[in-house]
RNA sequence: GCUCCCGUAGCUCAGCUGGAUAGAGCAACAGCCUUCUAAGCUGUGGGUCGCAGGUUCGAGUCCUGCCGGGGGCGCCA
């Protein structure tokens, strides 16, 4: 096969498209701003439906006042682009759809094997790089579901981006000296009487029992907002030890680092249970003390884009000036930076961390190494001002990124717009565009699920859609708990199948399809959605559900396991679907069609993933995954693939599940959701 | 009060920059395991796309108003 003459069916999309521009200008003397390219609703339609007959008549008859029947204006282009060799036909369809019908035979040999997931690639090194903020737990607790939304989203998006050619950065941001790290000290402190001794003694009694330490914030950090709430003498510490944490190098400083250390620590092993990983821990105390604030505020103050209130509400604070946004009449819109007492507000603090994110603040970390991966992954976090003499040698260049997507959920895109328009008001040429603010609604709890977790709701909450969780309240299902009961049900049912199978085999797979379904359940809805926490929903491995795709996927990889082990070679099934005349016969006949609908799913694979990245839309992949396994799944029932007597059609089989297995492999692959040996 | 998001089948949700007969999962009912794994497949029922106007050849999708639900609006983070 001439690789030159191998086209991928987004590489014909497009092809068209520049053939249709083209056209239009020769024949109309108009060109629609967009070709738009639809994907038919069955597969006798077509392949690829372009409407753009209809975007023309609209177009002509503006220039010219002329109208011209949109089914008339197809016809003429169908006529030009049927001559496209890769196209069996075109047929104008419906009030003037342009329906292309790719030339199977020719398709086939051209995209099967790992040619259909092609058209994605890694990126190379100079490839230009792209920061992922995710994650971002404040370090005093365990992570809950709400949290691993979070996290499957950056990083299934993530991956998306690196499969488009993007470097790829992932952060994730350590909140180690802010006032939730300062409730849990305050509760060490004044509440457990422990100092940094007495917590590491208790540190070694947990994991000596089997518990972890960030279970045991989560619930020290529900008794001090409880505490809070009665005890006002306990809240007016709260201000004394934050400031000592924030000031750093005493040994107040030393405690709340040791907690929010060990927190980052589980928090990094719950997210690895999850496939999840970071290249960097970007810190708040290394902001602080290497003083990117101020490095920020001077440039901010030099380009006049923050400005001194002398009277007025804000008399004596740093604002931004921010007069498109939404706000009460009763404030002011601008935005405060810094206050009248001279301290520096979480805003403007971002704004100097995403300044260095986009490699404009002048300003870089110092960095150690803080966690290597089983597979020899480092994961980085900033050290202080002290360790910039005992820097190491081959440190990776972080920052500096051109475009930053943060992850934050969808109730902090105020002050994301402020970030967005700081930055972009210092650096004009980046402009907002560098600043990507991924939102997403929050993960909620049924009323139901809320007391299954064994909190008593009032009459109000108990008529609510749904009830906000709450780590000062200590509400919330723990992310730990979740995947535990996930792997647990799923052994269950590994037992019931494979009792014969290894314990360890048996728990790799319970734990791969625990994996698939929690990432699975959190990508189905799109990012504006908020999920509204069910128990049985999330623990079902049935219906729309990652297991689904995966046990479509070891289906199919069953059937080729089967092959080899007849001693089937797939170099002869490439070389029987050479044979353009058979193949084309095979694809002529009555399940023709149907055969044919799971290849070119199959081969909009990398459509699907530009789609996502353009969207910003890990669901879109998600969806498109679920429906190539269900396609997959039919196929499976209604073609008897290796018993199948005719040699060619055995070959367009084998090639179509093989297709359509390394797409669905590949689509898992970047929702992060493995394929298990069996199930 | 100002502002953003949402309202689609009994339930939970998709619906790509306006396009073909509005889809999926769950739940319900009826079928399919001597044949590549039944965590599967097939079939049936189920819709005034919140309401009312408007733009358009064409509206679930765009505009306006209203109703209902949620978020945000701090010298908190």
């Amino acid at each position: 096969m001439d690789a030159e003459m191998a086209l991928t069916l987004l590489q014909i999309q497009t092809s068209l498209r520049e053939k249709l521009a083209s056209l239009s200008n020769d024949l109309f003397g108009v060109v629609p701003e967009i070709i738009a390219v639809e994907t038919p609703p069955k597969t006798e339609f077509g392949d690829l439906a372009f409407p753009v007959a209809f975007e023309l008549a609209k177009k002509i008859k503006k220039a010219t006042g002329e109208k011209r029947n949109p089914r008339e204006i197809a016809e003429t282009l169908k006529a030009e682009i049927e001559k496209e060799d890769f196209i069996e036909k075109v047929d104008v369809a419906g009030a003037g759809y342009l329906n292309i019908f790719v030339d199977r035979a020719s398709f086939l040999p051209q995209n099967s094997g790992d040619a259909v997931v092609g058209g994605l690639a890694s990126a190379p090194a100079d490839a230009p790089k792209v920061c992922v903020e995710h994650t971002s737990v404040n370090p005093n607790k365990a992570a809950h579901i709400g949290h691993v939304r979070n996290s499957v989203l950056g990083d299934t998006f993530q991956r998306i981006l690196g499969s488009t050619g993007k470097r790829v950065e992932v952060q994730n941001y350590i909140d180690n000296t802010g006032v939730q790290v300062a409730d849990v000290v305050v509760g060490f402190i004044y509440l457990e009487k422990m100092g940094l001794g007495d917590i590491k003694a208790l540190d070694e009694k947990l994991i000596a029992e089997g518990r972890s330490f960030d279970y045991y914030c989560w619930d020290l950090y529900a008794r001090v907002g409880q505490e809070y709430q009665i005890n006002d003498d306990l809240k007016s510490k709260r201000a004394k030890i934050l400031h000592a944490i924030e000031e750093g190098g005493n040994a107040t400083a030393e405690l709340a680092d040791y907690v929010a250390t060990r927190n980052v620590e589980c928090i990094i092993a719950t997210m690895e249970r999850l496939g999840i990983r970071y290249d960097l821990l970007p810190r708040e105390s290394e902001i602080l003390h290497l003083h990117f604030w101020d490095r920020a505020f001077d440039q901010m103050k030099q380009l006049g884009v923050i400005r001194y209130e002398s009277e007025g509400n804000h008399a004596g604070c740093w604002v931004m000036p921010f007069d498109s946004h939404e706000g009460t009449d009763d404030h002011e819109n601008d935005k405060i930076l810094v206050r009248s007492n001279g301290t520096v507000t979480y805003t403007g603090k971002d704004i100097a961390y995403q300044m260095w994110k986009l490699g404009i603040l002048g300003l870089d970390f110092n960095y150690r190494l803080f966690h290597t991966y089983p597979d020899g992954k480092d994961v980085w976090m900033t050290a202080g001002p002290q360790a910039a003499s005992l820097q190491e040698a081959n440190i990776p260049s972080f920052g500096g990124g051109e475009t930053i997507y943060n992850v934050i959920d969808t109730r902090q895109s105020y002050p994301q717009e402020v970030v967005k328009k700081g930055v972009a008001a210092i650096s004009p040429e980046r402009g907002e565009k560098a600043s990507v603010h991924l939102s997403y609604e929050m993960v909620a709890l049924s009323p139901a699920a809320a007391e299954e977790l064994g909190f008593e709701l009032s009459e109000d909450d108990r008529k609510r859609t749904f009830i906000e969780m709450s780590g000062r309240k200590g509400l919330g299902v723990k992310a730990d708990d979740l995947i535990d009961r996930l792997e647990e049900k799923a052994l269950a049912e590994v037992e019931s199948r494979h009792a014969g199978a290894a314990d360890d085999e048996k728990h790799h797979i319970a734990h791969q399809i625990a994996v698939g379904a929690l990432r699975y359940f959190l990508l189905k809805f799109t990012r504006n959605t908020v999920i509204v926490f069910d128990f049985a929903e999330a623990l079902s491995f049935e219906g729309e559900t990652g297991c689904f795709c995966q046990y479509s996927a070891v289906r199919a990889n069953s059937i080729f396991r089967k092959f080899a082990e007849a001693g089937g070679k797939m170099e002869n099934v490439a070389s029987a679907i050479d044979n353009v005349d058979a193949v084309g016969q095979v694809f002529s006949a009555d399940d023709g069609d149907d055969i044919w609908s799971l290849a070119v799913l199959a081969a909009r694979i990398e459509d699907s993933v530009r789609q996502s990245a353009a969207a910003n839309e890990p669901a879109i992949l998600a969806k498109y995954t679920f429906n190539l396994a269900k396609a997959f799944n039919l196929f499976y029932h209604r073609h008897k693939i290796l018993s199948e007597p005719d040699e060619t059609k055995r070959a367009v089989l084998l090639t179509v599940a093989n297709m359509a297995r390394i797409s669905l492999t590949r689509s898992l692959e970047l929702l992060g959701i493995n394929v298990p040996e069996r199930m």
